[in-house]
This record gives C-alpha cells, structure tokens and sequence, in this order.
DNA sequence: CTGAAAGCGCTAACAG
DNA sequence: CTGTTAGCGCTTTCAG
C-alpha cells in the first residue's frame, strides 16, 4: 500500500549505491563498518523492509515451502504443523497451504500442484493419503524438491518421515495372537496419515505366524472419520458382535467403537480390547482412557522441514528415509 | 530446477511477442482467436507455468493472504482453515501461514508482522488471543489489509468477523439465575478464540439484572488448555466442590470438568450441568455428550477471507464488521 | 489487434 | 571495500 521504501531510497538516505545497501541487508561481510553503520541508520529510519518479491525474482527462490495435504486429513496434519512452524521459522522459511479435495472439480490435486509450481515454492511437503501417489509423481515430474510425511519414499529430490507402521501392528497382533486372543478386528478410517495397506500387512504377518489367516473381508471395519457417523455405525454393529480386539487406525473412531460397545453392555477392556493410534487427546478423554500408540507428529513436522531444507541446500543427507519411534501408551482399554 | 520455460519462451514458439503471450495468460480479450489458439498451444506443448514471484513484482500483488495466530490457538484455528482454505482456493488466493509465540527470542509478534509486511502478502488475517492488541497495532501501522476473527474491530483497512460472546454468556446465565440457580462458575481457558472478557461482561450482566454480583475471584476458575493438566486440577477441585452449573469457554476444559466432577461422585447433570463451547468432538465424545454452544467456524474462515478480498479489491462493503450466529447444542450435560 | 520498451525491487558478477 | 550494470520473468503504457 501506498510507496513502499525500496533500495534505491536507502541507498540515497545512506549516500551510497543499492548494491552495499544489498550488501548489507543480506549480511556480507565485506563491507566496511562505517559504511555499514550508515545504511543500517538509514534503513532504521526510512523503517526499510526488503521486498522478498523482488528477492525472489533476483535470486530465484522464494524461501518459502508449501505443504499439501486433503482437508480431510487435517486432523493429523494439525499436530504436525507446530514441528513445521516452528521449524521453518527457525530456518527463515515461509510456509504456504495448499489444501486439496472439498472443492471439485476438475482435477484438484493436479490443479493444486500447479499452483504451488506457479508459485515457485522451494520445495513441497506432502502427507499420505489415498491420492499420495498421484501427488508423488506430479511432484517428480515438475523436479520439486520434497519430502512425504507418512509414506516411505525417495528419489533424487524426495525424502521422507515415516513410522514403521506394519511393524506396529504386527508387534501388538502377535502378542494377542500369542495369547489365544485370536478374534481381532481392524477399524480403518478412511483417510489416513498412516498407510493403512502397512498396519494390515502386519496384521496379516502376524496371523501367518500363528498358522492362523487375517480374514481382510470380515475383519476390516472401514468407517467415517465423522464421530456422528462412526458412532451410530458402531452402535449397531455391537449389538450383535463382541471381539477380543478392536485395533483402530485412528484414536478417534477407538473412542466411538469405545463409547458403542459400553452402550451395549459390552465391558471395555473386560469383554474387549481397544486400541487407538495417533496418541490424541481424544484417547485422554475417552472413558475409559484409551490405550493408544503415540506417534511424535510434532518430530515428524520439525524432522520434515529440517529434511527438505537440506535437499534444497544441497547439504549432506545420511538418509533420505527416517524412520521415527512409536510408543505404546497403555491405558484402561486394554488390560 | 532446471530452466523453467519462460514468456519468452512462448513468444516465440507461438511466434508473437511476450506482450501477446501475457495478453492470453491474463484472458485479456483483445487477442484475436487465431492469435490466442497459437498461443494457447505453446503453452501447451511447452507445459508453461507463469511465474508468480515475476508477476507479482510486475503488479506489486502477490494474490496471497497470510493467516497469523499463536501455536496455542492452533485448536481453534484449524477448524476455520477448512473455510479459509477453500474459499481462498476458489478466489484464487494462496495462504500462507505464520504462527507467532512458542519460539521466544526477541518480540515475536513484532518479528512475525515484519515477514508478512516483507513477503508483501496482499492481506492477513488475526484471530483473535491474548495480544491481538499489538497485533492489530503493528498491522494498521503497516497499512496491511486484513480481518480479525473473534473480535469486534475495524478501521479503515481492517474488517472482522466475530460472534457476540457477551450475549451467549448472557443468555445462559440469565437463564439459570432465573430458574434460581445462581451458584454459577465460570472455567477460563487461557488462550481463546472468543473474548473471555466479553464472556464475562455477559455474565456479570445477567447477575446485575437479578440484583446479584458475579465474584470474578471466586466464581472464574482459570485452567490449562492441556488436558493432562486441567483434568488433574479439577479432579482436585470437585473434591469440595459442586455448583449449579459450569459454563466453559472451550469445550475440552469442560469435558475434563464433567469427567472430574463424575470421578468425585458428582452426578452429571443431575448434581451439576455443565456448558461448552464451541461444539468440537470433544463434545460428542464426552459422556454424557456435552451440551455445547455451537459456533461456525467454517463459515468465519469463508467470510473472513471473503470480506477481506473485497477490502482488497475495493468492493462495496455493507459492513466491515459481521456478526455471526451462535446456537445452543443441547445434550447430555444440562437439563 | 500486436509489438517495443520501460519498469517492478532486488541480486550478482565485474570493474575499479 | 564500493559502484556500475545486467538481468530475474512478467505487466503495462504507448505507438502503430
């Protein structure tokens, strides 16, 4: 709004050329501190603010990176975006939404990628989800570079954070299994951060290793990430079903497989064992409290940011993979 | 990466010069059709994407609005970012976030305005917390087009979008006071989207009316907005106490009341009711579901950016501050 | 209807 | 250590 300061009215105030007021905005070090002193005086009182705009366009790069995600996976985005805030902001970096599905029409994720190549962000953060795939290679195509949260992936430009998540499910069906508690029951939630295709192989590894088989038809229980819809679904289906463990890909539909059960009489973690995923505070409130797997969303934001800062510096990368721990909370759903 | 095909580039594979080609990309209709068709098809072949930093240095806009909040609104803010995504994606504007506090070094605030005042984002949007005042301050200081959310104010550049707090705490108190339970406290969440200052003003009203004083030290009861702490301290208060009812400015404090005040005894709602806000899943995951105010949030976040377009583009405006519909859920928690 | 040319505000060689 | 001079990729008068 209005005439903004620019360089050249620096460099005038200062009495000398644009390129030392450039010098010292961006820190170089050659410039003598007298001069120095000069310029900063008169940036203070000209209350001079550069115009990242036109440093982008000078330096192509725009310091900025964008995070892509469906809004139906807000929820597990949200906890990751205080490791991304923080974290960018840390490291000088501006961050922009890009919110896919909701609205459509024609192609959105291939609309949206588009815009943030538009855009000209350094680099992209991506979540899994149902269409992680598509968003993968879109983002191959255009050389962006990236890291995907939840998914393991990589290649020249893209790195990723991940749990292992057929191991988790593995470790807590094998030790069921191993305690003859055989009848086990998967809620999958549509939309998820965790590769739902991982937490079943697991499953299905851990049966095979009690000679057992993972029945994916009848023990599957998709749902709606909706409690209003999940609940009245659960509610029904209890009337007349009762497992040893209702294992949920998200703490959230626990909580309402949780809440159906009891309202059928079912003894929670008497009768039957849940347990949830993600950690959230919906396991904290939920009575009795759940018992979920703790995932360190915070980490994975921070740990993705500082990632793809070093693919866009060039900077020396161990691993392009990184794994992160989970941990089970164990709480009053299970015994 | 690599070299990004540029106007020039288009010129001339289509053979005319930039000028045309920024002509067709900016849908101005004076190219003539055959002209255009050429044009469009460089575009294609050459898989071009207009540079928006070049564009925006050119038109000194940059089509995106920056949304600035503290990390702990971030519960709040997230169930607006559906609305804000959306209508922002249909209006064609990007977002960009910036989230102040939780990183402490310097004045925070004052540095996070700054990188919105240097990206030259067209506008942003506050949500109101705990030190909108300087932030509302520091935005008109730059002339920054922007609306706040929660929070009555607008100047010339400045509009917002907010729910009328003291009138819903009014209501409720009003109510109770004159179904003669007047032994009313009120839980106060540290950092809230929804003034808890109006809140109490509201409520001290609703007292004044029925010729009773509301005892702001002993009948406002500050608490965490983490879980893990709120439900402690009132595990502790419910110990030796009970009221009427308790009207929360959040709906998770409130389930962590009905909770602690079950687990000392304490019959819910038949002892004491209990109101939230903002009607979250919490809400329908607490049992009995509590009876909660609900709240657009959605809608805030569309109008938000609507009406801050319109300042952007100098529509007409009928009202630079809207007002927006509450309702009452009533469940489980109240009579 | 189309092209030439002058910026937008800054960075980055290149001289000096 | 500092100034000159080209751009970065696009928009926008101004001619024609």
């Amino acid at each position: 709004m209005g005439k903004n300061v620019t360089i050249y009215d620096v460099a005038r105030e200062a009495g000398v050329s644009l390129a030392t007021v450039s010098r010292v905005i961006n820190g170089s070090n050659v410039v003598k501190p007298n001069t120095r002193e000069r310029v900063m005086e008169a940036i203070q009182r000209l209350d001079f603010k550069p115009n990242q705009i036109a440093r982008g366009l000078a330096t192509s790069k725009t310091t900025t990176i964008a995070i892509v995600f469906p809004q139906s996976l807000f929820a597990h985005v949200k906890d990751m975006i205080g490791g991304i805030g923080d974290t960018s902001r840390r490291l000088d970096y501006n961050v922009s939404i890009y919110t896919t599905d909701e609205i459509g029409d024609g192609n959105p994720i291939e609309t949206v990628i588009e815009k943030v190549v538009k855009s000209r962000a350094d680099g992209v953060i991506l979540f899994n989800n149902e269409e992680i795939e598509q968003e993968i290679q879109l983002v191959n195509k255009y050389k962006i570079p990236s890291v995907v949260i939840g998914s393991r992936v990589s290649s020249e430009y893209m790195g990723s954070i991940f749990i292992d998540a057929k191991k988790i499910a593995y470790d807590i069906v094998d030790e069921y299994l191993s305690k003859g508690k055989k009848d086990i029951v998967f809620v999958s939630p549509k939309q998820n951060l965790i590769r739902t295709e991982d937490l079943i192989l697991g499953i299905e590894e851990a049966y095979q290793k009690h000679g057992m088989t993972f029945d994916k038809d009848k023990q599957i229980l998709p749902t709606s990430t909706h409690y209003e819809k999940s609940y009245p679904q659960f509610l029904e289906y209890f009337k007349n079903h009762k497992h040893d463990l209702v294992f949920s890909g998200y703490d959230k539909e626990a909580v309402a497989v949780v809440n159906a059960a009891i309202d059928n009489g079912i003894q929670v973690p008497g009768d039957m064992e849940v347990i949830g995923m993600m950690d959230t505070s919906y396991a904290l409130i939920c009575r009795p409290a759940l018992t979920s797997i703790h995932v360190p969303v915070y980490d994975m934001g921070a740990l993705a940011v500082r990632l793809l800062t070093k693919i866009l510096n060039e900077e020396e990368i161990d691993a392009r993979e990184v794994p992160v721990q989970h941990l089970l909370m164990p709480r009053g759903t299970t015994k």
